[in-house]
RNA sequence: GGCCCGUUGGUCAAGGGGUUAAGACACCGCCCUUUCACGGCGGUAACAAGGGUUCGAAUCCCUUACGGGUCA
């Protein structure tokens, strides 16, 4: 019997894959990660991180009714070195950092990967929304887009090949509905209208400004407003609390603006008014991490997601060393520093992405 | 002190005799969303005060208050 281990965050998804695995006869094993920690009862309360407190109750209860082992494993070190730290480093460079990338690649298949070979379990699984495929040219595995309106291979392009190996997602090709329906009704699973977890976990009140405040022990770095010819139009709220393209939060000024440049150096931010001056049509992302191709040799073209919630455009990658430049065909808004950049195939699978520049 | 100019929702800001008094940001709901954002839907909320003129005044006139600016 082949044994996995299942990344349980108490939520229905995770809950689901462990139930699918279990009933195709696996031996499954579920594992809360503890990432952190120092929440009252209020921000309990008050949220549905997917790996806050409430996860380790409602995933013991989940494995309790699966008739399944439960293990809670301290991940907080790992957490903080390699997600939070850099989170925070990252806002501080003026940068705006997608800490689920990291928690996805250092954490969960890095960290949890290793925990689950002590175990001597032959897989991982979580409850994503995306498949694993083979690339037919390559030979490599790959992610690819789960057909589920939930896809979420974009915040998984960094996984090796050793981890894609052996990693199973149970419900890679299921829908949202299907997966609550069953959680419903064939495992009776209380969790099973959970609201979706959204926001960053270790963030209560959703707002991360102020979790930075409190990490680094004093206000954010301030400074001003400006045009783009440097008029200063007035002092900001303090670096972090800000990203490129936003519009909201900036506080009145007539019109419609937009953040359109933000400066770790000065902490100067720089608005605009015309929406138009946030389309590019190049960016460079570092950071590289290959899925189905090893590497870039010629110019490819390709599909490329800036963000998490946009929608994939046309475009032309090619590498020079640690650096890929992509060109799209049609400019694309609020490209940011520090958001992942993921290119897919016309597959849907991933070729490769990192982190831009 | 004399002359100008200004005062519109919490904030910025349109409108210069008849408007349900724009829009933006904030705020409150909701949708979207395992990051940050974007986006979508709905809601609360204003003509500095008092007097005129007019069928009708946020819009014109006068006074007062508070801001600016100018001039011996």
């Amino acid at each position: 019997m082949k044994k996995v281990v299942v990344a349980m965050s108490g939520g229905v998804d995770s809950s689901v894959a462990a139930y699918v695995l279990k009933a195709q006869g696996y031996e499954v094993i579920g594992v809360t990660m503890s990432v952190w920690q120092a929440e009252s009862a209020d921000e309990i309360a008050s949220r549905s991180g997917c790996c806050g407190m409430t996860a380790t109750e409602d995933a013991r209860y989940v494995c309790q009714k699966l008739d399944i082992p439960h293990y809670v494993l301290n991940f907080r070190d790992v957490f903080r070195k390699r997600v939070i730290a850099p989170f925070v480093e990252e806002y501080m460079k003026g940068r705006t950092p997608n800490p689920c990338i990291a928690c996805n690649a250092f954490v969960k298949w890095e960290y949890l990967f290793d925990k689950a070979k002590a175990l001597e379990a032959d897989f991982i699984a979580t409850g994503h929304y995306a498949k694993i495929v083979s690339n037919k040219d390559t030979g490599r595995l790959t992610i690819a887009t789960s057909p589920s309106a939930k896809d979420q291979s974009y915040a998984l392009y960094n996984m090796s090949q050793e981890a894609l190996s052996k990693t199973l997602f149970p419900i890679g090709d299921m829908d949202k509905e299907d997966v609550r329906e069953i959680a419903l009704e064939q495992i009776g699973l209380r969790v099973a209208y959970k609201p979706d977890s959204q926001e960053i976990c270790f963030v209560p009140y959703r707002n991360h400004a102020v979790f930075l405040e409190e990490y680094l022990g004093g206000s954010l770095p301030h400074g001003n407003f400006v045009d783009e010819d440097g008029n200063i139009l007035g002092e900001h709220g303090g670096l972090g609390r800000y990203t490129i393209g936003q519009r909201k939060g900036l506080g009145a000024f007539g019109a419609p603006m937009f953040v359109k440049g933000i400066n770790g150096a000065t902490a100067n931010i720089t608005l605009t008014k015309d929406e138009s001056r946030l389309f590019n049509n190049t960016l460079t992302v570092g950071d590289l991490a290959f899925m189905s191709h090893e590497s870039i040799e010629t110019p490819m073209n390709c599909l490329g997601k800036i963000r998490y919630a946009h929608k994939a455009s046309p475009c032309t990658i090619s590498q020079q060393g640690g650096i890929i430049t992509a060109t799209f065909k049609e400019a694309q808004r609020a490209i940011t520093p520090g958001q992942s950049a993921v290119f897919y195939d016309n597959n849907g699978g991933i070729i490769c992405g990192g982190i831009i520049q």
